[in-house]
DNA sequence: GCTGTACGACGGCAAGACCC
DNA sequence: GGGTCTTGCCGTCGTACAGC
């Protein structure tokens, strides 16, 4: 741990950027005997820096469609630079998540980014609020294809059960085409949004 | 300017291991 | 045998950046 502290105040000192240290059994002998797990070693742990916090505003949250039909509110902020880039859009994974939060339109939220990498709200400043924040409430119909919402009981996720959802299959044929499936070349999310090949008539069945 | 990729966290599920 | 835990995998998310 003290080592850990070490880094901690001579982390910003450093003319390259890291974000934690590695904690690794020294004998090839150990390692071999402890193996992997499917991610990582077993042999070695990762102690991970503080992420750096900052405040911005919920200016809206947006329902989008995965291609399993799974529904993800998205929070869209109010951009704000943190750990180096610019965030504008966070995910709230689900309506436990949201509840959890309390967060509302129109919010002050603390923003930090999960690993450095990806954009996690972690509370709400719920001192800061002027009375005007709007409480989000789950749609029953999906805003993009008007089809019912269902929430199958013992999970967190909501689903959008309509079986010609336009914005559904719009992403299984992204999905279809990309490197993961049959990785057909040039093709894009916004080819998807854009080509004849899956217009909203489509949609309709 | 567009596209694909990498990155890490979280949630959910299934299967197997483990414990009482 | 039943409950709990661990592991592995998949799906989803946003941004930066290299390559074209």
């Amino acid at each position: 741990m003290k080592y850990y502290q070490e880094w901690v105040s001579k982390k910003d000192k450093e003319q390259y950027g890291i974000d934690g240290i590695v904690i690794k059994i020294d004998s090839r002998a150990v390692q071999e005997a402890l193996g992997y797990t499917g991610k990582s070693p077993r042999f070695g742990v990762a102690y991970k820096f503080p992420a750096e916090q900052v405040t911005t505003v919920v200016e809206d949250i947006v329902l989008q469609v995965g291609r399993t039909g799974v529904l993800t509110p998205v929070a869209h902020l109010r951009p704000v630079l943190v750990a180096g880039s610019v965030v504008s859009r966070a995910t709230l994974h689900n309506e436990d998540e949201i509840n959890r939060l309390d967060v509302r339109v129109g919010d002050t939220v603390v923003l930090q980014k999960a690993g450095d990498v990806i954009p996690d709200i972690v509370s709400v400043i719920k001192d800061l609020r002027t009375g005007k924040e709007k409480p989000y409430v789950f749609p029953k119909n999906v805003p993009d294809c008007g089809g019912p919402i269902e929430r199958i009981p013992g999970q967190a996720a909501y689903r959008c059960v309509n079986k010609n959802s336009f914005a559904q299959k719009r992403r299984k044929f992204y999905h279809f085409v990309s490197k993961h499936a049959f990785d057909i070349e040039e093709s894009s999310i916004t080819l998807c949004q854009n080509t004849r090949l899956i217009s909203k008539k489509w949609g309709q069945g």
